[in-house]
DNA sequence: GTTACGACCTGCGAGC
DNA sequence: TGCTCGCAGGTCGTAA
């Protein structure tokens, strides 16, 4: 499942393979994936062709490529979907909803999605003058721990505002982004946190060794290629990341905590599964999930 | 305004 | 062998 390590490994695909390349056609073949382009197919393929990609840039789990005609590709993966930049002759994928031929007949661009979470559309890129480069339609979401202009004091702040737990709050992408239940589950086995805590009971130092256990369980990550279970996480140029490996809580139920050696329990949560150490992570006596 | 929860979607594995 | 069911989970809309 892409979260931020994936996605960022991804935007470095896209960075190197379509960058400064320039739209010759686009084909839609499952209308779903671009479900989110109200104006329609025809419409996405429309304000793509002609166009030059300029760049790829991530916020969170978002990915957009800026054209020069100051809209945006912008797309996200959901759960299983992918961005490729693979050779035209290449096999068709199952999965292959979007096709994006470029005007030099090299690689071309192709959104997989097994689960169609995810998808695609072009937006209105960020008003001219802005200092803030992310199109409006991805503003409601947070800056990214990696962000450099991300604040350390306001996400601590808003943290303890907050009246939930600690692992909902770090799942909220408007409070900080790019975080999901693989990567929340291990930044919490860092701090020693059960995901239960109540948010307001947080003290600030707490709160702000959290903020840098999810930093370094971000920052590794990226160095691992990111996490793939299976087929469904590829970089654009089909590869599985490495960081499944380093995993200390998630997905290993009843294995011993690598810290304490005590069984990792799996717990239920929002219709998903969290994984904890019942040692080093007590559930608190009035949890919050 | 904030929080919680169900729906969306499809492939896979377990159980019968 | 084939069928059913549960599970995986990010985002969005809706209800409380």
């Amino acid at each position: 499942m892409p979260e931020l390590p994936e996605v960022e490994v991804v935007r470095q695909g896209l960075q190197r393979g379509v960058a400064g390349r320039t739209v010759r056609s686009v084909r839609v073949t499952r209308d779903r994936a671009v479900r989110r382009h109200t104006a329609g197919a025809d419409d996405f393929t429309a304000r793509l062709i002609g166009r030059t990609v300029l760049s790829a840039e991530r916020r969170g789990k978002y990915l957009w490529l800026p054209l020069d005609s100051g809209d945006a590709l912008t797309g996200h993966l959901g759960m299983s979907g992918q961005l490729l930049v693979v050779p035209a002759d290449s096999p068709l994928q199952k999965h292959l909803h979007v096709r994006v031929v470029f005007g030099d007949g090299g690689r071309e661009l192709r959104f997989v999605d097994q689960r169609t979470f995810g998808g695609l559309q072009v937006v209105d890129g960020p008003a001219p003058g802005t200092t803030d480069r992310v199109p409006p339609v991805s503003a409601h979401i947070a800056r990214d721990p990696l962000d450099p202009l991300f604040d350390d004091d306001a996400f601590v702040d808003a943290l303890r505002r907050k009246r939930t737990g600690v692992k909902r709050a770090l799942l909220d992408q408007t409070l900080v982004s790019g975080i999901g239940n693989i990567y929340a589950d291990e930044t919490l086995w860092r701090a020693q946190l059960h995901g239960a805590r109540p948010t307001e009971l947080l003290t600030r130092p707490v709160a702000r060794r959290l903020l840098a256990d999810a930093r370094d369980v971000l920052g590794e990550a990226i160095q691992q290629g990111g996490t793939s279970f299976d087929a469904l996480y590829v970089s654009t140029e089909g590869v599985s990341g490495l960081f499944e490996r380093s995993l200390n809580a998630y997905g290993r139920e009843d294995q011993p905590c690598p810290r304490c050696g005590a069984p990792v329990r799996r717990e239920s949560f929002m219709n998903r599964s969290s994984f904890s150490c019942p040692r080093c992570q007590p559930r608190p006596r009035q949890g919050r999930w």
